[in-house]
DNA sequence: GTCTATACGCTGATAGAC
DNA sequence: GTCTATCAGCGTATAGAC
């Protein structure tokens, strides 16, 4: 088959392209909001027509959709492979240091808080995307406690799940509070406070008390050291 | 003064057009965001002509201001007056109480998400408001918790402004969740649960125990019977 | 694959009649 | 005070040359 020489289908050149407008809508969708920001003005920030855009992704949802496909394999990467590899109460303290990282990157933070906002109205097209993301994050939060449940260091009978979500919520209300104000909200000292009142609250008597999440700790988290962009919104 | 007789300033009619202008975009900006939404659209909703709102609000952005400090009358008549009544940790079972009249009130919750999430985009007309807003709610609470320390019920040493921030996190947070996913995210259980923790974290040791926290809890919450639309985002 | 040119709807806002 | 008529501008998307 010499016709498969100049085979396109996965071009390194379309490829990097690709990314490239990626990266900037995603960027351009911190910023602004999906509704609020032009193609056009994604596509010069990217260097090419906004035509040229439209040939990669046909339509401005599409462009949305892959963006978030897109996050979906950076995070699974880096949060999916490193939130699971800590059970029970130290689940808290990776948590705590991604908060920490958060604080330096309020542009990713901003395009969770705008975006999964935006996406509450009906039929936003990003609706379904964010629903599945708290869904997994929720359980992998709850399943890392499950484990502290069944190795004694955390009380029996915490409703794991419940406590997952309310993790997300401090995290995702901080969030909020911080961008509107960074001077007046310590996102940071905010979150360690509120875990370790929860690790003392969750943690089982019974037991000695080892390591809680206080920012001292210094246990390898499981993160790349240039710590290139993980998720924001837990 | 013959003439006065038609002072037409604070005209009746115009008031109640006003009014139901106000209404109505408050209802549209919360389906769709401030940005999403037109004024052609407000304006037939509200049984007038587009050139007939911008009479009353010249922009698109007056509107929106309008909106808020419209809200801000409606706030401050109720929760404004009925939260500080309650001091220390009582301010719990009020914010509970909150919750669970949010949870009826869909819409009212989706506006303050979505608006406060898009305002925090840079330069958003709606962003000093809910800085603002933000601020005050704070303080607001801060302030009932701190009284509660000066009576001995809570805990000397306890960081009320801390405590406050983290509480309207929890209630935004939780908002977010249960917004996309009403049937996973029982937001008025979730609530009860982290006040009942936070409540027995607070609460001074060296004194008795009385009333937690937990919605059987019967007191006059100082809410008017039919609950009017009251703050969403705490 | 990328471009220029363009179609065409909808936006917020204005002018002026009634 | 409210309307109809109209504006310029920007939005996404398409057609067709290169």
């Amino acid at each position: 088959m010499p016709a498969a020489i100049h085979e396109s289908r996965p071009n390194r050149r379309g490829v990097e392209v690709r990314e490239r407008v990626l990266r900037t809508a995603w960027e351009a969708f911190s910023r602004e909001g999906f509704r609020a920001c032009s193609l056009a003005r994604i596509a010069a920030d990217a260097g090419l027509s906004q035509a040229g855009l439209l040939h990669h992704f046909p339509t401005k949802e599409d462009l949305l959709l892959a963006v978030l496909r897109w996050r979906d394999e950076l995070e699974l990467d880096q949060v999916g492979r490193t939130l699971p590899t800590h059970t029970g109460l130290s689940v808290l303290s990776r948590l705590l240091r991604l908060v920490e990282i958060n604080v330096e990157l309020t542009d990713v933070v901003r395009s969770f808080t705008v975006l999964s906002a935006e996406s509450v109205s009906e039929g936003h097209p990003a609706r379904d995307w964010f629903r599945a993301r708290y869904t997994r994050v929720r359980a992998a939060v709850a399943d890392a406690l499950q484990s502290g449940v069944d190795s004694g260091e955390i009380r029996a009978g915490t409703d794991c799940h419940a406590v997952a979500t309310e993790v997300c919520a401090v995290m995702d209300g901080l969030q909020l509070q911080w961008l509107l104000d960074p001077g007046a909200v310590d996102m940071v000292a905010l979150f360690r406070d509120y875990a370790r009142r929860l690790d003392a609250a969750l943690r089982n008597p019974a037991r000695e008390a080892p390591d809680t999440p206080d920012g001292q700790d210094t246990r390898d988290t499981g993160d790349t050291p240039g710590g290139t962009a993980p998720s924001a919104a837990p």
